[in-house]
DNA sequence: GGGGTTAACATTGTCGACAATCTACCTTTC
DNA sequence: GAAAGGTAGATTGTCGACAATGTTAACCCC
């Protein structure tokens, strides 16, 4: 049980603004290449426009948007080139993730609860949206779990750019078998505490979400 | 020889103010826990709040900021937990960037220009500051040369860290000749192409700065 | 008709002012 | 004398207005 005092943080609003931003971008509300007009925005948010500006720089320095200057922000086009650095980024932070789990965490506790994801990814075979979100759910909390405030933070803005990815392709990012095989292989992995092999399926499971999403 | 036909991008005002920031954490200049006050920091600046506080939205976002609601924004501290982490995720990046370079890319040519700031390094000798310096544009080096976007803006924020910490350190953080062996040794290792030997040095190094910095 | 100029419009960039909030100090009360 | 309450100052949070810039389309000239 934790404690119901704790000390209470307040998320500024710019923070706040960012979260929503990144999650509409994420699925989908915003097209990769739009225009996000401030003012328009700005009203449907219910906030003036400086707010709103300072949460749109946060993602400028993530580089979910770009800046052209006296033009406006746009939302990144993740081409062929981009996804390949995205995974490059995210085989890194992962990885990492999963080295410090296995080093110095409770890999057989992590590993289980990566397996309760791949449960529900079996039961929802058949629903692309469904195993997709599974599938990032799965990622996520492994880095989650290795403790790392740096890395979680660095995995957001590239889990972000994953759903973007997923979410543009839709129905052709099948393989929804298939997946849940490579996940069950990488959660037994962590669970018996395999260095090697976890790095290996990691690097492996990495290259296929590559191939499917560049090669559709 | 480079086109002299670019697009040219002008840099936005907060991303110009968010880099002056950065340099002068790095530098000491804002000295870990101080706070940082909007109105001062404008004028000095000359630009009004507006932009400044855009421009602070991008370090926070980066984690070299933290944000008190209605309290302002303070430059981190770093704690011996933050070291090793800003570490763990320094690792993850630099071993993804030597990576890529020895798999597609010019290892022998990164490896000589690595080794050219090893011999300036060695030059140097005795001067702690320019060790520290030239120790940093080292690692820089390798993750620009990986040619990755996203590593490149990731590593980035770990460097600000790490010079923050070498800064604050001084005088402490010795041992200036061992250091520009363990350099030689890792780029020779990317020199040659070794991607175990690589993986190996830089593990090390990663481990020997760590203690160098928080068993000081 | 093609190229160039101009004017209107839309959008971003910047600023100053005001409101909300917190901190620190002083005062009051028991 | 200690704790509660109140007040003044400083700082951040938010907003609306104006300036600067870029884009579009109409118009004119060759």
């Amino acid at each position: 049980m934790t404690s119901y005092i704790e000390p209470l943080a307040q998320e500024s609003t710019p923070s706040i603004i960012a979260d929503k931003l990144r999650k509409a971008i994420g699925h989908g509300e915003f097209k990769p290449g739009a225009q996000i007009v401030e003012a328009d925005l700005a009203r449907k948010l219910g906030v003036s426009r400086g707010p709103l500006r300072e949460g749109m720089q946060r993602l400028t320095q993530e580089g979910l948007l770009v800046s052209i200057r006296n033009r406006g922000l746009f939302v990144i086009d993740m081409t062929p080139a981009d996804i390949r650095d995205m995974y490059l980024a995210r085989e890194a932070i992962e990885r990492a993730a999963a080295f410090k789990i296995l080093r110095d965490g409770d890999f057989e506790t992590v590993g289980l609860a990566l397996l309760a994801i791949v449960d529900q990814m079996a039961a929802a075979e058949g629903d692309p949206a469904a195993v997709g979100e599974l599938d990032i759910a799965f990622h996520e909390l492994l880095v989650r779990l290795a403790d790392s405030p740096r890395l979680l933070r660095m995995h957001q803005t590239s889990i972000i750019e994953t759903r973007m990815c997923i979410h543009a392709l839709e129905e052709t990012y099948l393989g929804t078998d298939a997946r849940a095989i490579e996940h069950q292989r990488l959660a037994n992995a962590i669970r018996t505490g395999d260095v090697a092999r976890t790095d290996e399926l990691l690097s492996a499971h990495m290259d296929d979400a590559i191939e499917r999403l560049v090669n559709r």
